[in-house]
DNA sequence: ACAGTGTACTTTGTGTTATAAAGTTATTTG
DNA sequence: CAAATAACTTTATAACACAAAGTACACTGT
């Protein structure tokens, strides 16, 4: 952990993945949890890929998977957990702060002689 | 492009990495530009990997690298491109976007498939 | 009944790449 | 002049995102 001020050590490597972060806010704002068809929908991923991130944040301890059978066809049902929760939560403020740091107002700098 | 709402397309690889994402704030919030040694401490990087990051960058067309010498030392200079400053507004625009999407309100689930 | 198609996934293989380690080139210092 | 320091670059490796192929089961037509 540096206190270097654009090292953003906050971002937290397994839900900074675009799929990922597609993933977990999906599950955070439906939080009565989503089928591994609505996610594949919502995030626009290949089956392959879901599955694959699915794992890593399930791993991670950030989400729940429950199988079951409805219409006796295989369902996997996520949601995601207290931990995944306050990462996710932690995740967001460090990108709340990019944007700030963005946004503040850069120094006008004069134009290098272009020769 | 899709048209899923969680699937964020509009995060350039190039940026969505946490050592660029720090070196391309910097830059942007350091307009007038920053050498090597700067950035490296800015974004608490080590030589090779901000050596090999800001190259990233620079085929990207995002920042400009200028090489010269002072004090009878190698100095790298670097500074953001137009590209490079409306590639990362855009960027910008996603994670405000995602910052939103996920302090909405939880909402309800799309349909389950019933029976 | 059994080939063919569809659904819901999982596993494997491959290519990319982030990072660490080692290398380069030049300078300063004891 | 040898060793240390500075400012990088290059190489090697380990991780991993993604696509393609594979698995398992159910349904449908013939």
């Amino acid at each position: 952990m540096s206190t270097s001020k654009f090292s953003y050590d906050g971002l937290d490597k397994v839900i900074h993945e675009r799929a990922r972060l597609g993933i977990l806010t999906s599950l955070v704002t439906h939080h009565q949890g989503l089928t591994f068809v609505q996610l594949k929908k919502l995030c626009d991923l290949t089956d392959g890929n879901l599955s694959r991130h699915i794992k890593v944040l399930s791993e991670a301890g950030f989400v729940l998977i429950e199988k079951s059978f409805v219409d006796n066809r295989p369902q996997t049902f996520c949601r995601v957990t207290e931990a995944g929760q306050s990462a996710f939560a932690t995740y967001i403020e460090v990108l709340e702060t990019i944007v700030k740091d963005a946004s503040s107002l850069p120094v006008a700098s004069p134009q290098l002689k272009t020769t």
